[in-house]
DNA sequence: TTGTATGCGTTATCAG
DNA sequence: CTGATAACGCATACAA
């Protein structure tokens, strides 16, 4: 027998007794005999008895297990998410299904038929940059699927959403550019479909209007690939180089391209911060051993998975439908050339 | 309805039939009438229909689900590694369930309960550094459940093993130090009861000794937590660095104490190469970026997935007991200063 | 206190 | 070709 499952009826027919017996000794506490109990339980614990969790879900209509859905997991910002929402799942007892999308709308669409009709009990998603159509995460959400969206938000969704202060974080760094003395920045951004890049472009133009210059649209480019693909970083790295005015310093809106744009300085031979201005958002661990060490916008990635999945575990226990849906914004920090972190000036949490 | 989850049942009733007519319908192509199949399969698409895959698993006595179990996920070398697992069982419609041991055996331990008992068709393990007794593993292995171990592999047990060539890895980090004009190389690594240790450190003195070197145990340092606990990393360095014949390089013999000996250096205010050597494991991919590149041995750990998720795939459908186990050994490659990549002279494939 | 029967959603077996 | 029934492992309403 594979694995030797001793089931409850093994254990009835050992002992001479009825499975609802068995099955009460190892539950309930009275409406038992206490010998009767200790039998049970003495022969459960020596023969090893699990009770077998498929059968449970099958009869709870519950599976103890969520799904997880990002676009890559070998990302430095999302496998700290996870490792945030793995650590509070595990000590609640449930289980974590990984899915990456890899920024393709059809993988996302998959996996989400994949991860749900009842195998799983609530959905931590960041959608993928291909995603414009969300009618198919709607009409989850509508029957009734716990949803909670981390870092790239469906705002028509009223759910629970879990996000870094983008636009704050985006405009400090925007700021930091401004104050090291560039005055052509360029923005480097994924695309305006998502809420972070929209959030953070927002950021940056007030960053810029706010200190007396002028937004200019030819500054700004967009990545349909979120940075995934080298080339087209390239690409438009090269068209803003080779524009008339070139820009003297770039803000990248994602870790991806962030370290996309170090790269192609790197391979051009341009050195930062002496040649050209880099700032963006990145969570790799090693920017600080960059030398000289990369400006990084980080997001609390840990935390937000953290409170991201504290928040799923609220609305499936609570097994109310979310009317007080709430969005959390936490903080981003800023890591400077020169090691010290600065944190932006923005409260922890707002509804 | 949570979900609305419309089960064979309800289409059934909604067309008159028997739910075993319709779910042969669903399945079977002969032994139906064309008919009623079209009926039926009409029916479940416009309603759309998914299994319910939880009955499936009770019935079938599979989940179509496998358990990874990682030190941790926010490690670039794991994240690659459950990367290209998620890939290939992706493709063949199976769920990966993540559990990470943050280094604990106690949380090892209880993973493991918590995946298997039937929850988990097979499993794919890097055990912890803490781990010393394997009796768990060895009795689920008894049990018939498969097991897959990639990188830190427990010799012991019979079954397929995925790993690096770390050997010759080792070898040549230390032989590019002893090219780079280092006379006195140190050695940072994890516990020797992990097999990477110990096929690490076996390549670092060969190196050593074959080119008429003396091997010093004073140079040879273990970090029992593998380079989790900074403090650890930064006492064994500093006693490396007040020995009275202090070394002149390091080979750091797995990812975080890689960069954690970069750090505890730039804090220190030692340059690398100019005041001492680094050479070690490490899969951060922003090696390169480095300012001077740092010198790294990289594991192919997205093919160490892929290929791990293939030969775990292969026991679980097969059925069979595996008897002709076979350790699979991908070369590592280097990545020296100067961008470099050299490949280590292994062949990709020992049984 | 204990046993019997039922259902969770599905498929396989056996009748019809 | 189709329908009734049992079984997967468990929990529980109901009966004893």
């Amino acid at each position: 027998m594979k694995f030797e499952a001793i089931t409850i009826k093994d254990i009835a027919k050992a002992l001479g007794l009825s499975t609802s017996t068995v099955s009460r000794a190892l539950r309930d506490s009275h409406e038992i005999s206490p010998e009767t109990k200790r039998i049970v339980l003495e022969y459960a614990e020596k023969n090893n008895y699990q009770p077998n969790p498929i059968a449970l879900s099958l009869k709870e209509r519950r599976s103890r297990s969520i799904g997880v859905i990002v676009c890559e997991i070998a990302n430095s910002y999302f496998s700290q998410v996870i490792n945030g929402i793995e650590s509070i799942a595990y000590d609640n007892g449930y289980n974590v299904i990984i899915a990456q999308s890899r920024e393709s709308f059809e993988r996302e669409i998959l996996n989400l038929q994949y991860l749900t009709s009842r195998s799983i009990d609530g959905l931590i998603i960041s959608v993928s940059t291909e995603s414009k159509d969300f009618s198919y995460l709607k009409e989850l959400h509508q029957k009734k699927m716990p949803i909670v969206f981390v870092d790239r938000i469906v705002d028509e969704i009223e759910t629970h959403k879990v996000i870094a202060d983008n636009y704050n974080g985006a405009y400090n760094a925007t700021l930091h550019l401004i104050e090291c003395g560039y005055k052509r920045i360029a923005a480097i951004t994924t695309p305006s479909s998502l809420s972070i890049s929209r959030e953070r472009l927002a950021g940056y133009k007030a960053a810029l209007i706010d200190n007396g210059f002028e937004v200019n649209d030819e500054l700004i480019k967009y990545c349909q690939h979120g940075g995934m693909i080298f080339s087209e970083v390239q690409d438009v790295m090269n068209e803003l180089l080779e524009l008339e005015n070139k820009p003297d310093a770039v803000f990248a809106a994602a870790d991806k391209l962030t370290t996309n744009c170090l790269r192609i300085f790197k391979a051009k031979g341009i050195s930062v911060p002496a040649d050209i201005g880099l700032m963006g958002f990145s969570n790799t661990d090693l920017a600080e051993l960059i030398q000289p060490p990369l400006s990084v916008i980080r997001q609390p990635a840990f935390e937000m998975g953290e409170v991201a999945m504290k928040l799923l575990l609220q609305v499936i226990e609570s097994k109310r439908p979310v009317i007080d849906f709430e969005t959390k914004m936490l903080s981003t920090e800023m890591l400077i050339r020169g090691s010290t972190i600065k944190y932006s000036n923005i409260s922890n949490l707002t509804s």
